[in-house]
DNA sequence: GATGAATGAGGATTCATTCAT
DNA sequence: GATGAATGAATCCTCATTCAT
């Protein structure tokens, strides 16, 4: 997401006042669209953003986008896969370094856990979700190439703890997704009813707790 | 949604012009049409779910639809309210009755939730969420009638655990979201991603665990 | 091609002042909307016709268009069945019931053909040749409705001619699309070039010199 | 258009850079771009052929194209030219150089003509008719260069043969197009309904029937 | 109350064409 | 001379919405 698109059309428009109609930028022009799309499509969602807007915001004009992108599914495809890909190699790689006690680890992720739900990130997420009925190819991807491994990444954690002495027996199976349950929680909540209710605290605060709670209620 | 339109319209016209069971016909119209949205909107969305459609579904014509509600958007809040009203009353009234251990009380919930959880009623619950940005004002009604209600009854709970020396004390604000977070994650996996994964474990299984995990995390 | 849309329009706007934007016809539409679409699409082809303006030469505006047809090629296979359907009836009719000498039911055919080469029809012909890349669904259409049946039909001339002793032996395949060759020109040559040749004589005349070379050229 | 582009560009690019051979390839450049248009405009018509197509099989870029036409209609003019130029010219030296009968003149030339029947020359004929209405000012460049001088020719053949005692009377002008319109009707036929029928046979058969009832129905 | 008929406003997509390099 | 990059002007089609009956 970079640079905001609104900075660099001003930018254009005042240091190269001969540019008659456009500069040449192609390496970054994709992905100034895919990030115009990210941002559009995780505010209004998929059918209310208009190809144009994301033109526009892109500072380009329609063409442009169809030069580089078959067709509205295909830029939300990008879209999905340009914010998916560097996320959970990151995380896998630091379970697999870490080397401390399970539920020091789980605090670890929690914190980074905790960063992605602050960022743009989510509204990516969000949007999947949204539109999985229109896009199950996308959901499919976004399964594969996230929940899955996630999943996965906390069966581990499960498994490693009671390896270690440090849980109690129980599922790994059953028990993973309860990790996660707060952070999809939030993550929908931030983008959809948060706005609206002052009832719920702070992501932090939350988080906190649940990490108390959970490894507590895990413990041997 | 029961009996199919084609015969409904045939037998009123023809067979039973008078009969008073089709009379009644008339009444039920604008709950018909609402059932019919009911299931579009919660299948494909708000955005592609045609009037067209919910006419159809509902065994009427376009113009029909727009003879009791004003536009696509009121009908949307008359499905969204149609969903909501009976639920949470229900639920408060089984709190207040309640005089066995809150862990009893956490676990009986957990099961009427589960049960709300198989209905049809979240997704409505998830269409209000996805379509969150473009009907603030549904959102708004949803997070009073629903949610900051669910989140205080929860509050209350925990309040009373700790009373009772059952539970250790928390701070019950940022330990009620945690109650709620995997029925809230389960509700959007079952109408976003659950046919594209199959790591998920059942919800019935994934609840069960959790009331154990949590209740274990919060005992005194 | 009844009576034309402008007409229609002007009635409308002058008889019925009141009504606010359209009336009641419906039972009229499509046949006028093909009417329209008959004409333009003979004028300029079948990528050079916009919708709009079938539109609005049928006194309608676009959506009506598609309130009848599915999509243009709809449209256009419509206008091309409503041209063709009736004709080539009227010809086998007539081909049965002659009683007369071969020559003279050659003569006839040759007059009815020469009323048809003078109407509208034949720029659906043309039209359907021109596309026929594009829509080979409608060229088969075309072929199987009027072509091959026409084929045959002369085949059958042909063969009636030599059993009466009135023609020499000749294979009635290969001969019989050499009645119609004039005829496919000259209707060709209508809609393409005449406008800028003079050297063509007048149809009238070139066809009954092919009629008379034909027969002389057939005789035992 | 014969050998792939993409050899073409590497091989001039890197491996001879001076060569002579390749030295030749930029005079041949609007040669090979009128060809490829050739071929796209006689499959798909004028409408259809995309610029990006011609250039692609030209093997250059769009930009190119232009470069050597100044749009999409003077390169279809090209196009004509270049087919019609080379044709008509062989075809009268061969007729005033012919010092045998009539008949077998008409014979000589019908096989001149199957054989052009035969070429990739008819798709374009076929395009300018298709075209027409769009491009009046090629029909009748087309009709000028072509058509006159072809019935002229065919005029002068039925002289021929009334003058040598070996046709009966006929007036030449009506009889002229009479020696065409098989030819023009298969040429048409072969671009468009061809592929859709079975009841047409092959042309020659059709041609050699043609050439003797035309001469039976023309003798004295 | 119900509907058939019609529409207007918009959105996705395509393509001929033009520059700066 | 050649091209990559960009665009603007169409054009098809959809859909929520409205009347007259």
């Amino acid at each position: 997401m970079a640079r905001s698109p609104e900075a660099d059309s001003s930018l254009r428009t005042a240091a190269d006042p001969e540019g008659k109609r456009w500069r040449r930028r192609s390496e970054a022009r994709p992905t100034e669209i895919v990030a115009a799309a990210a941002q559009l499509f995780g505010e209004h969602g998929y059918a209310a953003t208009r190809m144009v807007d994301v033109a526009t915001r892109a500072g380009v004009t329609k063409a442009t986008v169809y030069l580089y992108f078959k067709d509205k599914e295909h830029l939300f495809e990008s879209v999905v896969r340009q914010a998916l890909e560097p996320n959970l190699d990151r995380a896998e790689a630091l379970v697999r370094a870490f080397d401390g006690s399970t539920p020091a680890l789980i605090r670890m992720l929690a914190m980074i856990f905790q960063g992605v739900l602050e960022s743009d990130y989510t509204a990516i997420a969000k949007m999947v979700i949204a539109e999985s009925r229109t896009f199950p190819e996308l959901a499919k991807l976004y399964v594969d190439l996230v929940v899955d491994r996630g999943l996965k990444m906390m069966q581990s954690i499960i498994q490693r703890g009671i390896d270690r002495g440090e849980f109690r027996p129980v599922p790994p199976e059953t028990t993973a997704p309860l990790i996660l349950a707060p952070f999809v929680m939030l993550g929908v909540w931030k983008h959809s009813l948060a706005a609206h209710s002052n009832r719920m605290p702070p992501p932090s605060q939350v988080l906190e707790q649940h990490v108390e709670v959970l490894i507590r209620g895990l413990m041997a």
